[in-house]
RNA sequence: GGUGCGGUGGCGAAGUGGCUAACGCCGCGGUCUGCAAAACCGCUAUUCGCCGGUUCGAGUCCGGCCCGCACCUCCA
């Protein structure tokens, strides 16, 4: 069975093919660097790295990459306002971006390319497409015709005509249609610029991912992600350049992701109902957050709220406690997952947990199914755990261990759910000590029967956000915040 | 106005023609426990926005309607 995904193109789900076996070509829309990421923008990065893992898993090698718009009238505005020069504070939350990345799993992109180390591919570009008239210069800005490109409107499913009616696209500057979309803008004082045949400026709008894609991946590539509200127009911008430029297709499956909502209503920033990934760190462990990302189909709308955070961190912490039961009963063996031996339910469990993880995420990658599985997993686990005392199952539970790490670690990337950030300062230290030294004083209390001590000490340890449990083992105790 | 997306139990969320509508969270009952917690077992939608239609059979296809959202301007 192939990998299956929704098209954005054609509209419809087609079986992955990539235009080289075995070797997927991907790039996936980068943030504009000017400020933290918000969860919205988080969703992209979470989702794309997800399914480059899952890719991956499934045999392929994928050459992923996702560009920095580091060049911005955005991040411009930000720079004078902070009295930074732009690049400066570019690179600064490029900086930014890869803490919150990691934080939430995501790897590195095979390569990061930035606007501003292209600025000689994006000129090449631009100087061909004027060369072939598709594109005109003006008073040191350049624009892309779009009445000569015959496909303009295809991903988008919107018509030129239809477009310059009911829009309120006016003429602006020297363009000579309102659809016309600027390739390079023409420095005005005080912004950063670059030499180029029409005079000083910057790459416009659309122009960076188009020529990076291209000098990454080439023409023709696999895929080309992004967030749902840039169909239009800056995927459909990047087509037309980049079709123009080469006479080919530019990209053969696009995916794209559906928002993430406050209430029904998009997260972003004009609206000021964004929440900083940053914010939500601070309540939340990354693999949570991720858990959660995933949990919803990519491109269904999520509505953003603290209770199915909450709801995933309890759902996630289930699959860690049964991880972390199964190493404790398998000790410190690496345990060979046994293949074979006698029939074992669980074992047939493990089976059918992997066919049906996998045949979900072929299914233009439904995450929630996928995680259903899982859950099947952890809980038969659990069941059998719950019964048996035995030890001579290492070979199962060696089985069991090694697909939810497979599914759960390395292709959804939420586990392991890091308890509590290892605390390493002497404060924590000495806290860690003196929990240790409570639960010592409540096992004697428990062992003289009083009760009363030994529950005052269990509540008041949790009013201070800290966990006790009485296990077969020995008394556990954890963070709970 | 144009183009799309969505409306499934208390909440979240799969399911796109066929046994009793996955799964998670919450809640309730039980097992275990000194009591808890964790874990496990069981229960919780005669019903899938509304109205028609097609079909032996529809949440699932067709038509109409209502509601919500998004894009058409920077936005993941």
């Amino acid at each position: 069975m192939p990998v299956t995904i929704y098209n954005t193109l054609t509209r419809r789900k087609e079986a992955l093919v990539p235009g080289e076996p075995g070797q997927v070509r991907m790039y996936v829309c980068g943030p504009t660097t000017y400020n933290l990421i918000h969860l919205g923008n988080a969703r992209p990065l979470v989702v794309f790295d997800t399914f480059r893992r899952y890719l991956e898993y499934r045999g392929y090698r994928v050459t992923y990459v996702q560009n920095f718009t580091d060049i911005d009238d955005k991040i411009i505005a930000r720079a004078a306002e902070e009295g930074l020069d732009p690049g400066v504070l570019a690179d600064k939350y490029i900086a930014e971006y890869f803490l919150d990345a990691a934080a939430l799993g995501v790897r590195p992109a095979t390569v990061h390319p930035q606007v501003s180390q292209h600025i000689a591919d994006i000129v090449a570009m631009i100087r061909s497409l004027v060369d072939k008239e598709y594109a005109y210069a003006a008073d040191g800005n350049v624009y892309f015709a779009v009445d000569r490109f015959a496909g303009y409107g295809k991903l988008s499913r919107r018509s030129p005509e239809e477009m310059l009616v009911g829009a309120r696209a006016e003429i602006e500057g020297d363009k000579r249609s309102p659809l016309d979309f600027a390739l390079w803008k023409k420095a005005k004082p005080g912004e950063p610029w670059w030499e180029s045949p029409w005079g000083p400026g910057r790459p416009g709008w659309h122009s960076e991912c188009a020529a990076m894609a291209l000098r990454y991946l080439g023409s023709g590539f696999d895929i080309h992600g992004g967030g749902y509200d840039l169909v239009f127009p800056h995927h459909e911008n990047e087509i037309a350049q980049a079709e123009s430029y080469t006479g080919q297709p530019f990209a053969r499956y696009w995916m794209h992701n559906g928002f993430i909502t406050v209430d029904q209503e998009k997260m972003s920033k004009s609206l000021g109902n964004f929440f900083l990934l940053r914010e939500i760190l601070r309540r939340f462990p990354g693999p949570v957050i991720r858990f959660y990302l995933l949990s919803t189909h990519y491109r269904h709308p999520l509505d953003f709220d603290l209770e199915g955070l909450e709801g995933s961190a309890r759902g996630l912490a289930r699959w860690q406690k049964t991880l972390d039961e199964l190493e404790q009963r398998l000790g410190g063996r690496a345990g060979e997952a046994a293949t074979s031996g006698p029939a074992h339910p669980l074992r047939e469990q493990v089976a059918a947990t992997r066919e049906t993880f996998v045949a979900a995420l072929d299914d233009d990658f439904n995450t929630p199914a996928a995680m259903a599985a899982l859950f099947a997993l952890v809980r038969e686990t659990n069941s059998f755990l719950a019964r048996s005392q035995t030890g001579d199952d290492a070979g199962t539970l060696a089985a069991v261990r090694a697909c939810l790490k497979e599914l759960g670690e390395q292709v959804l990337g939420v586990l392991p759910l890091a308890g509590q950030a290892a605390p390493s300062s002497r404060e924590a230290q000495v806290v860690t000590g003196l929990v240790d030294l409570l639960l010592e004083v409540r096992s004697l209390a428990r062992q003289h029967r009083d009760w009363a001590m030994a529950d005052m000490i269990r509540d008041r340890l949790a009013g201070l956000g800290i966990g006790v449990e009485d296990t077969p083992g020995g008394t556990r105790w954890e963070w709970r915040g």
